[in-house]
DNA sequence: CATTATAGTGAACGAAAGGTCACCTGTCAA
DNA sequence: TTGACAGGTGACCTTTCGTTCACTATAATG
């Protein structure tokens, strides 16, 4: 099938231009590791830059859906340990799974090349988490959780350095471990510093 | 004279190099932007590979020579407002100083391609803070400025939000502005959490 | 003054890049 | 049965890449 092949450069291509970068990436390198030669991949694209377009067009829609609207927001957590076990189990899949590390890299190679690259780089690296965890930090503020601040203040304090421990673990995957127990020690920290106290608030 | 063409053609390869990346850099344009023919270049560099090498070279040089050791430590702040007046004066610099720029900038394209620059970019974006400020929150904690609290983690806590901005500025320069202000605020509501208690600020 | 290293030129080279094209082959609708 | 077409091949094109080399002008050195 057409789409099939169309889908699998897509796939190939984001594996290399995430590890080489764009002007780092050949067509027949590409298309060989799909079995195909070089030509064959002209059948699906017209170039390697409509390749990468695609590929962009792809990775914009695919975090739309994912974390573009307000009914993806992960549910306000019912204690301070909740939060814990949340932001742990979003770290653990960010960190681990194949695809969104590639897309990280993606991201990070080619920020300063392409527009769209660059604003979808500050979303997912900075405005997206803080915008997502602002909800959070307001219903836990509801919930007498969390001291009462300004809400998009503490998400970027929150979120601004695990962003920088998960990017650590894509530039040394040996650290990682090392990196998530400190994501989590810092979190534990974070709720020590800004945890509500049981007075309810007036 | 030899070495000043050689130090020109490194000049000029951090330049593109951090536009374009290593991949995307030919030597073709980079003698152009001496004002030498590309064969030019390869009296003093045997070839592209070298360039980058002594690129890193002076670049580990430079970092070792100026953040390197204890006796680079930025001073004390004798007040909380000298914190947030020591990090705006450092900020400023490093958001606006060219030669830093263009050097995060490498950093950043190369780290996935090569072990130094890899080492390097994360000495630069996240533990050479860190342990600068560790020492600079001891010493404010010493003279009660600070809460007593793990420094480590303060520093942390404080330095990645900023260097996430940093990133930021480098990837969208037109936020600049905007950034630095968020930085600053940021600061301010930094030493609210962890000023230390018998300093009351304003 | 003769010589010799230095820094630069311009032509050329082979390899590799992105891309095109004629051709083949299996699928499927008319 | 046939014919259009989607999907893939291999040869080939042009351009650009990194690199080499014979050569030259200049400046320092014996």
């Amino acid at each position: 099938m057409a789409n099939d092949t169309k889908e699998r450069i897509l796939a190939a291509a984001l594996e290399m231009f995430s590890q080489n970068g764009y002007a780092g990436t050949n067509i027949r390198e590409l298309s060989a590791s799909l079995g195909l030669v070089k030509s064959g991949v002209y059948k699906h694209y017209e170039s390697k830059e409509a390749i990468w377009n695609a590929l962009l067009d792809e990775m914009i829609a695919y975090y739309e859906e994912h974390f573009g609207s307000p009914e993806h927001l992960p549910s306000v957590p019912d204690s301070l340990e909740g939060l814990i076990q949340m932001t742990m189990q979003m770290v653990d899949f960010t960190v681990h799974d194949k695809r969104i590390i590639m897309t990280r890299k993606v991201l990070t190679l080619e920020q300063f090349r392409d527009v769209r690259a660059r604003e979808l780089a500050t979303k997912h690296f900075l405005t997206g988490l803080t915008d997502m965890f602002t909800q959070v930090f307001l219903g836990m503020m509801d919930k007498g959780l969390l001291r009462r601040e300004d809400p998009k203040m503490l998400a970027f304090a929150y979120t601004a350095p695990i962003s920088a421990l998960i990017h650590l673990c894509d530039r040394e995957p040996e650290k990682a471990n090392e990196a998530i127990a400190q994501i989590e020690t810092f979190s534990r920290h974070f709720i020590k510093t800004y945890g509500g106290t049981d007075v309810i608030p007036e």
